[in-house]
DNA sequence: ATTACTACAAAACGAGTAT
DNA sequence: TATACTCGTTTTGTAGTAA
């Protein structure tokens, strides 16, 4: 039994009976799949594949539509997301032997947090130090879709610049995660904030106001370089 | 008890075993790795990591080193396709909802075999009725390195236009898969021998002599975009 | 036809321990 | 320290069958 590190422990054939689920069709759309179907996609019984499928419900994995005859089911966020968790190992094992991982992403306006958090002097002590560079106060922020979300969660996992925690003025600034990266030939540095997951939002910080530097408009699609 | 198709039957959860020795370096080289740390990694007791690297060892899927003091292990050739099949399955979720699918390959000089198939008449007459062309006659051989032999996995798994086997004065010629693609802007097709598997090469035909029509050379590196 | 319960069998696991 | 054996416990799977 292996932890999902979210919520309850996850069985390891979980994953395998998800797996299938997916490749049945199940990833954005309820699919009619019989147990005996799933039993035989998985090599097994009909009862078993029965007897998973009431785990996964359980554990919330999937949602499934009973009707008499035969039952549909599909993936839920928590399954999907444990799913990509397991695509992203996959990508990790075979697609950076290079050592640089692609994320594409289309430019999202901000809404003005990210300038904020960039204002803060325990932040911006820390980049100046640790990046040796001092960003431009505020951030670029990339939402990232599709494939380019298993990237996110590579990222989640690697270690990073760690960019530390602290409080000012009565309330806490939580910590993030650097990596050094290049957007259209610009040197920059991707920012992950070390709680909050599940995000599709990447941003960027750099010297210079990328936004204006780069032409880039709300909805253009960027591909950031990140260094590992 | 699922299989792998080639060998003897491989146990579920070896395949989260052989992910795991992946992730901590055992692809391309001996890693050293204790029965504890393994276990830990996989959440399992010392006693049945041991266990399941002798199960592996037996399947053929690593090879160790073993050490007096500590074992070094690595992926033998079966494990490390075994992970790229699984890989594959998780592209096939997450990477093609759109429907095409990007091989990457170096051209290669062919042996002249390519160009002796496609010659033959029982070959030549079905492509003619299935592709809707008469391809050249001679194939462009592409080498497919790193992350794009996994999209070799997934056409192989995919069903495409079916080209059956026939004999010929004697000797018998093998049935293949066609999918429709395009190479730089040309249109194609490639080809898949139904039961030649473990191949990195991937065969090209078009109307034209693409060689010469894209001015390629041995080692030049050319994407194909495959629909599905 | 389905899904899923019960009772039993097989497989996997881990504690203790030998080497 | 290691690895890996034995053996009792737990988990997972299946056959038979109910609903």
């Amino acid at each position: 039994m292996s932890s999902a590190g979210d919520g309850q422990p996850t069985k390891p054939y979980h994953v395998d009976t998800l797996k299938q689920i997916a490749l049945l069709g199940g990833v954005n759309a309820y699919v009619a799949l019989s147990s005996k179907e799933l039993g035989r996609a998985l090599g097994v019984s009909q009862q078993s594949a029965s007897q998973r499928i009431l785990e996964l419900l359980q554990a919330q994995l999937i949602e499934r539509d009973l009707a008499v005859r035969k039952q549909r089911v599909r993936l839920s966020a928590r399954g999907l997301e444990l799913l990509r968790r397991e695509h992203a190992d996959y990508r990790r094992i075979f697609e950076f032997t290079d050592g640089g991982l692609r994320v594409r992403g289309n430019v999202a306006s901000g809404l003005g947090e990210g300038a904020f958090y960039m204002k803060q002097h325990g932040y911006k002590e820390q980049f100046k130090r640790k990046l040796g560079f001092e960003p431009y106060e505020g951030t670029l922020n990339l939402r990232v879709r599709g494939v380019d979300l298993s990237s996110l969660d590579i990222l989640r996992d690697e270690e990073g610049i760690l960019i530390e925690a602290f409080a000012d003025g009565g309330r806490t600034f939580g910590g993030a995660k650097c990596f050094p990266a290049t957007v259209r030939g610009v040197d920059c540095c991707v920012i992950l904030p070390l709680r909050t997951h599940h995000t599709d939002t990447l941003e960027v910080i750099a010297r210079a106001h990328l936004r204006s530097k780069l032409g880039l408009a709300d909805g253009d699609e960027v591909e950031v370089h990140v260094k590992l």
